[in-house]
DNA sequence: GTGAAAGCGCTAACAG
DNA sequence: CTGTTAGCGCTTTCAC
């Protein structure tokens, strides 16, 4: 692998000239520079990235973890990260926590042993978890997306979590649903306890007082929301609509649903928070409630690039607007 | 940002004794061990990673460039590599192609230039994309998945595609079906070829010959797929059954077949290559031809570890079966 | 405009 | 067993 001093050698002139022929930070003549560029191509030489940002204190990657990359929530997020960090000139490095805060502070250390400038992060945890200023690891920038529970202390970007799933629920109480099945996420998350607040809310509004045995606790992923529905489909009498967390349970249910031969909308509505490309594919279109994701990653991208130019300023903590889908998943009681 | 000489200095021994006590490369008495591991621990410290690296000569870094993070098969790709990677010690630096063969040398120079230990690429290519060994970039290691022209020079581990298609159509053939209307991937491809090599394929052994009228050009993600799909229900006779060439198209398809109010698979059989975790929920469940990712990854992570510790033998180029899993989307015909 | 030289934080000989 | 030291490949003062 050639060097920078190879190529200096072999094109006659100083490691300076090479350095800053190719980095364009000093003026070099042209026929330097020619020379430079001749040696550079013949030798096939590559910059050294570790190098660079050894020497130069500060690196050319971002963190990005996300909670689960099967899920098209988090898929979409690091594709418009990804999209983001290219332009930026940046490269990222990711992380996978399955939803447990451990992994997650593990991965957080990695990050910043790799020396990243910075790390977007979905965390995984609530409020208790955060408590201690754990996400300020060394000096890594951290900045949140998707999970914001207050205590973080670091840029956060998320849903308005709670008044989505009021949508959703309030959207099955106004067609007339009254016993409506809830599966919601891993337990231990701000998300999971916001939407279920939000389920909590709409209820309340229309005068109707939950009831526990309604509420099944999945954990955001397929198999789990797949048992829960199937249990929710024994009771007596059967819900009459499903409220599933996020997507991922979504699937979940339609496959309980499918493989129990209860035909949505007419016998099940259902509807959930997340939209995604399969949605509409689905006879009838699934009705969901929609994040913005593209908003949220650029935002928090953005705010990430500003702290890492040395913007100190206050915290920043934005709540993004859900917005219902109706497609055709949902019909009115009775069927 | 504490270094270790300043954990050094602040345990009162040597740096070398720090290096050693963490990396546990050489014996360090347990009292020293323990000074260290205090002042570790007070001063915060974090190895640097980069630094490391770049004396080692060698980094904790692999690349993984998938064609589209989106598609649920490179995301199930991407969630085993980084898994193994884990497994190994290793971070994964994340790119994607977008099935642009230039992206991909971007993408291989930029990984070479972070000086990852190897790399792991579904390449977007074609066999004559690949003539000059353009993959050997400095001395990194790559390893190909999912797409693997003869012309590669590097090892490879990928379905047999154009098996896969053929189940595909003799499927639907055995089902009766004769006006097969196809949606094919990006037209350079190998992989694309060779799929559309399977459903010829299919249609020879079944003594039909192919019409071109009936085979339209899709890009492997969905939009296209609505229009090819689109287009191809505007024919008349209209064809009775659709075989996509992966699963983002399936999607666009069924999106399509939905909005133009056709039942599947009364009106039209529908099938393609790729399982994903929302086939089945659908109803009727999605038949398709499903590839053994996990075994893929596996495959292509472990050659790549061996590569590392040293081994120069032959190229491996593994071809992994497909298998139809019917489910209900396809009907025999007259439906 | 160009070169020489001093490190960035760490590892790995080599001495003691 | 522990300390000293010489770089890894690059950026960046500082002289010329």
């Amino acid at each position: 692998m050639a060097t920078m001093k190879d190529v200096a050698k072999d094109a006659g002139v100083s490691i300076f000239t090479v350095s800053s022929t190719l980095s364009g930070a000093a003026h070099v003549s042209a026929e330097l520079r020619a020379r430079v560029r001749e040696s550079v191509e013949r030798l096939g030489y590559e910059p050294n990235t570790m190098a660079s940002n050894l020497k130069r204190g500060r690196s050319s990657l971002v963190g990005l973890i996300v909670s689960d990359v099967t899920n098209p929530f988090f898929t979409e997020l690091v594709e418009c990260i990804q999209n983001d960090a290219r332009q930026a000139g940046l490269s990222v490095i990711l992380g996978v926590t399955g939803y447990d805060v451990r992994r997650e502070s593990e991965l957080l250390r990695l990050m910043s042993s790799h020396q990243v400038a910075g790390t977007i992060l979905t965390p995984a945890g609530s409020e208790e978890d955060y408590s201690d200023g754990r996400l300020r690891i060394g000096r890594m920038k951290v900045v949140a997306v998707d999970n914001a529970p207050p205590s973080l202390g670091v840029d956060a970007f998320a849903l308005d979590n709670r008044l989505a799933a009021k949508l959703a629920v309030s959207h099955l109480l106004d067609l007339g649903h009254r016993r409506i099945g809830v599966v919601s996420g891993v337990p231990h998350q701000y998300v999971t306890r916001e939407r279920l607040a939000g389920h909590q809310d709409a209820l309340m509004q229309a005068g109707i007082r939950p009831r526990r045995g309604l509420i099944s606790h999945g954990d955001f992923r397929l198999e789990d929301a797949y048992r829960c529905c199937s249990q929710l489909l024994q009771m007596k009498p059967r819900p009459s609509a499903l409220f599933l967390a996020n997507n991922l349970m979504l699937i979940g249910a339609m496959r309980a649903l499918a493989d129990h031969g209860v035909s949505v909308p007419d016998e099940m509505s259902v509807c959930s928070i997340d939209d995604f490309p399969w949605a509409p594919a689905f006879q009838p279109g699934l009705t969901v409630v929609r994040q913005p994701i593209l908003e949220m990653a650029s935002a928090a991208f953005q705010c990430l690039i500003n702290r890492l130019s040395g913007n100190d300023g206050e915290l920043e903590q934005r709540v993004f607007a859900p917005s219902l889908v109706v497609r055709g998943s949902c019909a009115a009681y009775p069927a």
